[in-house]
DNA sequence: TCTTTTACATACTAACCGGTATGACCGGAC
DNA sequence: GTCCGGTCATACCGGTTAGTATGTAAAAGA
């Protein structure tokens, strides 16, 4: 079962850097050492490599990025800037030049693929209830202003997230990175009573 | 020379459609009715193409989307919005199925090839100041809060914007492209005088 | 009118890709 | 011991792709 695992891992972190349709299955074999009995031993197609991926590696990125960090916070606001500053700053190189690889397979596969599609939806579902709780338990704790939607408002700050994302992967420039979370941050601060 | 334009012309199209990478040269000139003769005598190469098209059909997508409908206008806010209720209802299978030709050749080219990123990175450069002279323009005329900085809020609407883009497309929902304009239009709105 | 250049069309190549067919190794059942 | 299913390796196939080599008709120049 490891061997599934790492052509997980592999095929991730490859369909991170290449996206899904140019991540050559040699690419990802030569990365693991494995070889193409091994990878169709275990997954029938390269499709279902790619849906395994989204269900996997992709949805404990969202879980352990974007949801956790929130979970129980009084201060939803506060926690967002908080992931923003420490944990993006950590893995700042390969998320600057390589963007989000949530948003980076559903730009690609969404008009391509219905399967990928819906997968990816899912997952953005689950953060858009997640980010709105969050906020919900926020505007109880006092910390957001009960003026706002909360599911609005988190479809929002998802896709303004998203698009900061994307400005910057392709700038490749910290300025304008921290222009666009600048004015994210304005935005938040917005949100506040 | 109107060949070149037509080239041009069904390249962008199926760049906006597919992605650079995976419109084959073939379906371009299938949609044409011309061949790789002419193709390869206006262009040395794939790349080459996808070049032009960003100084091109892509430019111009940009200008006459974004930027000349706020040339003078003195409340830029109710510019963008009109520009979304007008021009984006008419266009929205297109956008929402396909989403912004800009972005999606940014997330797609930037990480592969410098020259691409080069490229977008121009447009997206004009974008911004264009927007922040307008915001600025609206600053003076009373419609926008002078306690912004237009370089900062034109980089994060955009963002936005595009971030928004990428939701619907992958959404397919107009439900959740809703969720997100009606978050944007009430950004925009923070930030009157 | 002869020649040269422009503007394409046609046919082909070399490389790469996802996928498959086959077989080897190996641990456990009996 | 031997049979057998699970786990992989190796070698190969068909299709697709960007790119090229060659040919040709027409316009331009002399």
């Amino acid at each position: 079962m490891a061997t599934r695992q790492r052509l997980l891992a592999a095929a991730f972190q490859a369909m991170h850097r290449d996206g899904f349709r140019a991540a050559g299955l040699n690419a990802i074999l030569a990365e693991t050492g494995l070889t193409k009995g091994a990878l169709y031993h275990h997954f029938p197609s390269k499709m279902a490599l790619g849906y395994a991926v989204i269900d996997g590696p992709l949805r404990d990125y969202v879980e352990d990025w974007w949801l956790k960090p929130l979970e129980g916070a009084d201060d939803p606001l506060e926690g967002l800037a908080k992931i923003i500053r420490s944990r993006l700053r950590r893995d700042v190189p390969a998320m600057l030049k390589l963007g989000c690889p949530l948003n980076n397979l559903a730009q690609e596969m969404a008009p391509v693929d219905e399967g990928f599609r819906q997968r990816v939806e899912a997952l953005y579902r689950d953060w858009r209830r997640g980010l709105a709780r969050a906020l919900r338990h926020g505007q109880h704790a006092g910390t957001v202003s009960t003026a706002i939607e909360v599911d609005v408002t988190a479809a929002f700050i998802i896709a303004a997230l998203q698009g900061a994302f994307g400005q910057a992967k392709n700038a490749q420039d910290m300025d304008v990175f921290r222009e666009c979370l600048e004015g994210f941050s304005e935005y938040l601060n917005s949100l506040r009573p």
